[in-house]
DNA sequence: AAATACGACAACCGCATCTTT
DNA sequence: CAAAGATGCGGTTGTCGTATT
């Protein structure tokens, strides 16, 4: 009844790999393929798992890897494709040619999330961070649901929150930051336009600028 | 120059799903 | 159909190089 035992971890090497073993591994899969992970190392003369051999066949030996920092537009898809199908990294390296989803997740984790951060976007939900004052203001203004909603889940995220309320919740900041602006700097931001000639524009600039309007709110502008 | 902190990326681990017997 | 191994995925950790003190 079924298979044979899973590979024996005794003296299986881990860690980093040596070219040594780079070498060995590309000869064999080029000679060979890979028909079996599990049966590769030994062919191979590895002291390796069968994982571990996948792992470093797919993310850095493979000819076909492309290496070095994503492009812009790469990047760019990477968060739309994140938006659309969250942490599915396989899925969104499907998505980019020669790229892996280990390379990928990579990225995200130290770049992109950070800079979605600094924007004043959430990484997990693609919308607008809310701040404690924002918060306050709804609590202040809205039905009881909403402000039982936002007690339950301070961070907002779609496992605990339903994506009505979520919106209904980012609207309410929205307001709340266009109020803000409209008293800090009096402008009107019905007829609001971003054209950066224009002098609406300018004065916005202007007061951040100065600091009147912190820069999270500046970037959601 | 040495110690420490930090960032980037490679690799591992555990789990879920698929495949084979 | 059930059991067990193989494979793939996502989260996490480890390692190494660089910057800072």
């Amino acid at each position: 009844m079924g298979r044979k035992p899973c590979c024996d971890k005794v003296g299986i090497k881990k860690g980093p790999w040596t070219a040594e073993e780079d070498k060995k591994l590309m000869n064999f899969i080029f000679t060979n393929g890979h028909c079996s992970w599990r049966s590769l190392p030994k062919l191979a003369g590895l002291l390796r798992c069968g994982k571990s051999c996948r792992l470093r066949w797919i993310n850095y030996l493979r000819p076909d890897v492309k290496r070095g920092v994503l492009s812009d537009s790469e990047e760019k898809l990477v968060i739309d494709l994140h938006a659309q199908l969250g942490n599915r990294w396989s899925k969104i390296a499907s998505h980019l040619p020669g790229r892996t989803d280990n390379e990928i997740k990579n990225h995200w984790n130290t770049h992109i999330k950070k800079k979605l951060e600094k924007m004043g976007i959430d990484p997990q939900t693609h919308k607008p961070i809310i701040s404690d004052s924002a918060i306050e203001k709804i609590n202040e203004d809205h039905d009881d649901n909403l402000k039982a909603s936002i007690n339950a889940s301070s961070s907002f995220s779609s496992s605990s929150c339903s994506s009505g309320i979520i919106d209904e919740i980012n609207l309410s900041c929205m307001d709340y930051f266009w109020e803000e602006l409209d008293d800090f700097i009096g402008l009107d931001f019905s007829t609001f336009s971003v054209d950066d000639e224009h002098e609406d524009y300018e004065r916005l600039s202007l007061a951040h600028e100065s600091n009147v309007i912190d820069h999270q709110l500046w970037n959601i502008v």
